[in-house]
DNA sequence: TGCCAGGCCCTCTTTAGGGCCTT
């Protein structure tokens, strides 16, 4: 059975919701996703300097004691660079981890190269009946496992994880879509969303017609 | 005092407003 390459899902969590307003990660976590299956996990507090203010502690329970304990950011983000390597990226709403993963690399003098996806976007044109697209309750409307403590970043990681799992499984079995690769991900989350479906069948006739090619 | 980001999506459909989603 021929394997994919490897998707790494990336959570952080921050000291507010901009870097462009001064706020840094406060912890990272990446699960590297592959055939449907969690096959690697990266996960540390990180320490910035900056305040967490109380009301970030109330939602992710990370203290600033539990921070002035983690090393530094820019050794964390090396390690989490080193880890994603080549890896695609997928956040749920990737245009904030994309941020915060551009500017926190920023710190630490590397420069970002990778693209990411959205599960929020994805979920927003795959599941239209949900009543809500965040990360619980769409998980628990698919029926997918809780992963632990919700706005923790390795357990957030994990449920972005299953969710993707699951938008790939659905994508083979509902529009026979076999290779449901980063870059096909990426233009269903472009494609607009009363189009959804002519899409995905164009997509998968494209994709029967040349299966090692996803089409364009 | 009240607001505080930004991209996407929907609507009483189009140039603007409001809600969602992330911390």
């Amino acid at each position: 059975m021929s394997s994919t390459e490897p998707i790494a899902v990336i959570d952080f969590e921050t000291t507010g919701m901009t870097p462009a307003q001064g706020a840094r990660a406060t912890e990272v976590a990446i699960v590297l996703l592959q055939d449907g299956r969690i096959v690697d996990r990266f996960q540390s507090l990180m320490r910035t300097g900056v305040h967490i203010p109380g009301f970030i502690t109330q939602l992710t329970g990370i203290t600033n004691a539990m921070v002035a304990g983690a090393p530094p950011a820019e050794s964390v983000m090396r390690d989490a660079a080193r880890f994603v390597g080549g890896a695609q990226m997928v956040a749920h709403n990737a245009s904030f981890d994309s941020k915060f993963w551009t500017a926190e690399l920023a710190h630490a003098d590397i420069q970002a190269t990778q693209s990411f996806a959205c599960t929020v976007l994805l979920s927003r044109r795959l599941y239209p009946e949900a009543r809500s697209h965040s990360l619980g309750n769409i998980i628990d409307h698919l029926g997918l496992p809780r992963a632990g403590r919700a706005h923790r970043a390795l357990a957030d990681a994990e449920m972005a994880a299953f969710l993707l799992a699951r938008i790939q499984r659905d994508l083979r079995e509902r529009w026979r879509i076999q290779d449901a690769r980063h870059d096909l991900l990426c233009g269903l989350q472009k494609c607009a969303r009363p189009a959804v479906s002519q899409w995905l069948g164009r997509r998968a006739a494209l994709q029967a017609e040349s299966p090692s090619s996803p089409g364009r």
